[in-house]
DNA sequence: CGACACATGTAACACGTTACATGATTTG
DNA sequence: CAAATCATGTAACGTGTTACATGTGTCG
């Protein structure tokens, strides 16, 4: 869906064709996400059915793409509904983690190490991207899409330090002793 | 690619048919996101085709599957290996914004503010559940699952912040005076 | 001339969703 | 008996990826 409203946002700055739509797109996000051309062409040809844009007279065999008013509509409608969270798609780490606890013969605590790793490793890289930034006022946006990273990105490292102590807690809480074996069966 | 995952993960604990692969999957997750039975069958069948997975002898009309050797091998190859950021699906919300900085006629600071709504009452609602949880000691990887939601949001919620702060400065740092318009023409 | 950027598309496939069709078993 | 739950599947469609095929223009 964000790749069909994405299309329809930058046709609202003015008529293009696919490969400008492709690179004004990449431009947009400042190179975090590329943006596969075939895409661009089957998800233009589903714009155009529904009538969300219409093509114009091509020429030196481009063929350019203008906004049409349901589509000014389907945008502005985009833009004043938030992104609910049942709208993302499922957290895989989440999913991962969660099975690891469940899975016989998984060394949990590794999982989780392995991960943090790859998670400070990627923070480092964003730190050092935002550093030699383009320092492009222009890249506003660039700027708020890697703080995005950022955000994400600690947001998880502080998550898997969480599981890791919600990990440790549980297992030295309950080692098991004839004190522990009377209590279960008394219960 | 963390449902086919998620199915091998689950039938290391036992074979299973494929209904029963649905109930397991949405138990891990605590309810968090729930699982197509018409995905699980076709997942299912590419498992199989695969050799991830093999059928057993079906009984009463339920067609169990059994976790291969190569299944083992791939599923320990998913635990070992970390989910790298490239891995992720684009963020809807950041191409969102970064997009809105350059469609005419959008409200910024509205599209941020209606994010942050969005934003503080889903985070109520986690707290909410966190607080009158199963309770069960059993169900530590809801826990988890729950908690990583919580952080995800507040990241987001702060993310919000940081974005309206930027843009308010923007808008601010340049108001265009005579001055302004002498050094522009000067550069 | 050869390589590269520009430009448009198609095919095959994986993944994901909703909806439909079918039947057995259980339970009020 | 009727409704719910258990159980298996298919069809249609949207989204996303990789790879292939094709052609023009430009520049070293």
């Amino acid at each position: 869906m964000s790749i069909r409203n994405s299309l329809l946002a930058l046709l609202e700055r003015g008529p293009m064709h696919g490969y400008q739509l492709r690179v004004a797109f990449e431009e947009s996000v400042g190179g975090t996400w590329s943006l596969n051309i075939g895409q661009v062409y089957t998800t233009l040809a589903r714009l155009e059915r529904d009538e969300l844009v219409a093509p114009l007279p091509e020429s030196e065999g481009q063929r350019p793409y203008e906004i049409t008013d349901r589509g000014r509509a389907e945008l502005a409608r985009w833009f004043a509904t938030p992104i609910e969270r049942s709208d993302r798609p499922r957290d895989e780490l989440a999913i991962k983690l969660a099975l690891a606890m469940t899975t016989p013969g998984v060394d949990l605590t590794a999982v989780v190490q392995t991960q943090r790793v790859a998670g400070i490793r990627a923070l480092q890289e964003y730190t050092r991207l935002k550093a030699h930034g383009s320092g492009d006022p222009d890249d506003l946006s660039w700027l708020l899409v890697l703080e995005a990273m950022i955000f994400q990105c600690e947001a998880e490292i502080r998550w898997l330090d969480f599981c890791e102590s919600t990990i440790l807690r549980k297992r030295t809480a309950r080692p098991v002793t004839r004190v522990d074996v009377h209590e279960e069966t008394g219960a």
